[in-house]
RNA sequence: GCCCUUGUAGUUCAAUGGAUAGAACGAAGCUCUUCUAAGGCUUUGAUGUAGGUUCGAUUCCUACCAAGGGCACCA
C-alpha cells in the first residue's frame, strides 16, 4: 500500500512538472489525520516559492484525478499543508483477510534472508547467582534473536561464561568452609546454596586476610588442576550451577546453540596477542598492534582513534585479561561459523568503552571481521529504594524475582478455576511476561528503575495486560465456535474499527524493530493494538447471532489474536489461552 | 580533566524533523442480568537552561547545568 501511494504522489508531481528529490510518507500519529500522510507540499513549497497549502491543494486534485484504486477512500489537506490519505473499508477488510490467510506468518519479512547471525547474551557465571542483570540481558537478547529470525535470518544463540577466575575460588572456599550441599537437595536448592557460599567467600575475601590468602591459593590450583579435592568440588559446583541455569532458560524460553567458556578463550587470545606483538619480533607495521608497557602487554587504541584509550591485554604477571579472552572469543566465533554475516554481543553499557577498544584491535588483526561485529548495550537495573534486598529480605537474584512475581500472580488467580499444574504453569508464564515486558517496553539504552514497593506491573501498560487481551480474544473465539459462527472477512458493516487501522501495520513495526535492534517498538505497538481491541470488545457483543456482521467481527478477533500471539512471541513472551 | 549515555506530567516510560507531545501508575467519578472487570469510559498534568539551523525542533548543532557509566594490569 505504501508503495502504491508513493507512486501516486510521484505520478501526480510528474504531471504537474514539479521536481522533488525526497519526501516522507508516514502514518500520522492521530488516526483522525488519515492512515497515511505526506509532507511533500511542505518540503517543496519553499524551493518553488509557493504557499504550501495552495500547492498541496493542486497536488491533491491531481492525485484524485489519478486515483482509480478503490483502496483509497479520500484524500484531504490538513494542518500546514499535509496531504492525508484515508484508506477504504475494503482495504481493511482485505487486510483482515490477509492476516487470516497468513496466520502466524503475518509480520514476517525476508530482508535478512540467507544471513547468518550469532547473538551472544545472558552470560551468567558458573558458581555465582543468576542475578537480575542476567534476566535483563536475556530478555533483550532473546527478543532481538527472535525478531531477526522473523526477518529471515538464521540465528545462533550463544552464551559466554566465566568458568575460571576469582569468583570460582571464592565459591569453592565457601564450600570448603560450610560443607558441600546436602545430596537430597533439589538441584535448584544446591545452586542456591553454592551462590550463598560464593557470597560468604566474597565477604571474607574483602575482610579476612587469611581467607584472602587461601582463596588466592585455590585460584591458582583451579588453573593448575593439581589438587584432586578442589578439582572434584569444581566439577560438582560447575555441573550444579550450569544445570540450574538451564532450568531458568527453560522458564524464560531460551535455548542456546553454543556455550563458550572463558577458560578456553584465554590461550586462543594469548596466541593472537603474541602473533601481533610490536617491533621486538620484527613484524611488519600492520602487525605491530600490541606493545609492552610497564611489564604488561597493551594495545594503544588512541593511536588509531583519539576517542579510544589504552587497555592491558596481558598483565605484568603474565595473565591474560578479559580483553584477551574477548579477542579469543570473537576469533573462535568466526572459526565456528566461518560464513557468519554478523556477530552481535549484548551486554550492559558499562562495557561499551572497552569493547570498542577490543573491537578496534580485532578489526586491525582481521579487517574482514570489522564490519561483521556489533555490540549492543543496554542500561542497568537500578533501584528506586536503593536497597538490593528482595521483599523476603534475601539478596535479590533472578530466581527470587521470578518466584516472587509468580507468587503475586498466584494470589490474583484465586478466583480462577484451574488445576494445580495448569495454575502453576500459567502463573509462571504471566510472571515471566511481567518481568520481560517491563524490560522490553522501553528503548534498551536506558537504565530501568525497578521499584520493589510497586513491584512488577500486572495492569495497564504491562505484559499481563497483553496476555489478558489475548486470552480474552481466545475466549471469544471459543464461544464463536460453540455457537457456530464462522469467521468471514467479507460481511462487514460500514464502520471501520480502530483495531483494524492498527493490525495491518504489524509487518512495518517488525521491520523497524529489526533494523534498529529495538524490541520496544513491538512492545509499544502491541499495547496500542490491545487497547484498541479491548475497546472494541467493550463496546459490543462480538459473538451475536442477531448481528449479521458478527462473522466479520469474529474474523477480526482471529486477526487480532494472530498478531498478538506473534508479537508476544517476538518479545519472548508466552501467550496462554486462558488466564 | 577527557570520552560515552541520558535529561519529557508527581512517578515510570513513548513520540522514523511535522499536525492538539502519547500511554501507564497515582488521584477523582462512572461501568459486570452481555463473549474473562488483570477490562472499558470520563477528568487531572510535562519537553533541564541559553543560543543556532529549519516553513516547522522533544528530535539535528553549540555552550552550560544535572544524573549515570568508562578512562592500565578486575570482569
Amino acid at each position: 500500500m505504501e508503495q502504491e501511494i508513493k507512486k501516486l504522489i510521484k505520478d501526480a508531481l510528474l504531471n504537474l512538472e514539479i521536481e522533488v528529490s525526497d519526501f516522507a510518507l508516514e502514518h500520522p500519529e492521530d488516526l483522525k489525520n488519515g492512515d497515511y500522510s505526506t509532507n511533500v507540499a511542505l518540503a517543496i513549497a519553499k524551493s518553488i516559492k509557493k504557499n504550501p497549502k495552495v500547492l498541496a491543494e493542486k497536488i491533491m486534485v491531481e492525485i484524485n484525478r489519478l486515483n482509480v484504486d478503490k483502496n483509497i477512500e479520500k484524500v484531504e489537506i490538513a494542518g500546514a499543508g499535509f496531504i492525508n490519505f484515508h484508506l477504504s473499508r475494503k482495504f481493511f477488510a482485505k487486510s483482515v483477510e490477509e492476516i487470516l490467510n497468513k496466520a502466524e506468518d503475518f509480520g514476517k519479512n525476508k530482508v535478512l534472508s540467507g544471513q547468518k547471525i550469532m547473538v551472544e547474551y545472558t552470560d551468567p557465571n558458573p558458581f555465582k547467582p543468576f542475578h537480575i542483570g542476567h534476566l535483563m540481558t536475556n530478555a533483550i537478547g532473546e527478543s532481538i534473536a527472535r525478531i531477526l529470525e522473523h526477518s529471515g535470518a538464521e540465528v545462533a544463540r550463544a552464551n559466554y561464561q566465566g568458568d575460571v577466575g576469582l569468583h570460582v575460588a571464592k565459591a569453592i572456599w565457601g564450600l570448603l568452609q560450610k560443607g558441600l550441599p546436602e545430596t537430597h537437595f533439589s538441584n535448584t536448592a544446591k545452586a542456591k546454596y553454592i551462590g550463598e557460599c560464593y557470597s560468604f567467600g566474597s565477604g571474607n575475601y574483602d575482610n579476612n586476610l587469611k581467607a584472602k590468602e587461601e582463596i588466592d591459593e585455590i585460584n591458582k590450583k583451579i588453573y593448575t588442576r593439581e589438587d584432586k579435592k578442589i578439582n572434584d568440588i569444581y566439577t560438582l559446583g560447575f555441573d550444579i550451577t550450569m544445570e540450574a541455569f538451564e532450568d531458568l532458560y527453560k522458564m524464560l524460553g531460551t535455548k542456546f546453540d553454543f556455550y563458550f567458556l572463558e577458560s578456553q578463550m584465554a590461550d586462543i587470545g594469548r596466541e593472537i596477542v603474541n602473533a601481533n606483538m610490536g617491533k621486538a619480533e620484527g613484524l611488519e607495521g600492520s602487525r605491530r598492534i600490541f606493545e609492552e608497557s610497564d611489564g604488561a602487554i597493551v594495545f594503544k587504541a588512541e593511536k588509531y582513534d583519539p576517542k579510544l584509550h589504552t587497555r592491558v591485554f596481558i598483565t605484568s604477571q603474565n595473565l591474560p585479561t578479559y580483553e584477551t579472552k574477548e579477542l579469543g572469543l570473537t576469533t573462535e566465533k568466526f572459526k565456528t561459523e566461518p560464513d557468519m554475516d554478523l556477530s552481535i554481543v549484548i551486554t550492559a553499557n558499562e562495557q561499551m568503552d572497552y569493547m570498542r577498544v577490543v573491537a578496534k584491535a580485532i578489526s586491525l588483526i582481521h579487517p574482514d571481521f570489522a564490519n561483521r561485529m556489533k555490540h549492543i548495550t543496554h542500561g542497568m537495573m537500578r533501584f528506586a529504594t536503593g536497597k538490593m534486598g528482595s521483599r523476603k529480605g534475601n539478596v535479590i537474584t533472578g530466581e527470587s524475582l521470578l518466584n516472587d512475581t509468580r507468587d503475586d500472580v498466584l494470589e490474583r488467580m484465586t478466583d480462577r478455576e484451574f488445576g494445580n499444574v495448569e495454575r502453576e504453569k500459567i502463573a509462571s508464564e504471566v510472571g515471566v511476561a511481567a518481568i520481560k515486558y517491563s524490560v522490553l517496553k522501553q528503548s534498551i539504552g536506558g537504565d530501568i528503575i525497578y521499584d520493589f514497593e510497586k513491584s512488577i506491573s500486572f495492569e495497564g501498560d504491562s505484559g499481563p495486560y497483553l496476555q489478558y487481551s489475548y486470552a480474552r480474544a481466545n475466549s471469544v473465539l471459543e464461544k464463536a465456535q460453540k455457537e457456530n459462527i464462522l469467521p468471514d472477512p467479507h460481511v462487514f458493516s460500514e464502520e471501520i474499527f480502530e483495531v483494524e487501522k492498527l493490525l495491518y501495520k504489524f509487518p512495518e513495526v517488525v521491520f523497524r524493530s529489526a533494523s534498529l535492534y529495538e524490541p520496544h517498538y513491538i512492545a509499544n505497538y502491541l499495547i496500542e493494538v490491545a487497547r484498541a481491541y479491548n475497546n472494541f470488545y467493550g463496546n459490543m457483543i462480538i459473538v451475536n447471532k442477531e448481528d449479521k456482521t458478527s462473522p466479520y467481527k469474529v474474523a477480526l478477533t482471529y486477526a487480532f489474536s494472530f498478531v498478538m500471539k506473534t508479537g508476544l512471541d517476538l518479545l519472548g513472551i508466552r501467550a496462554p489461552k486462558k488466564m
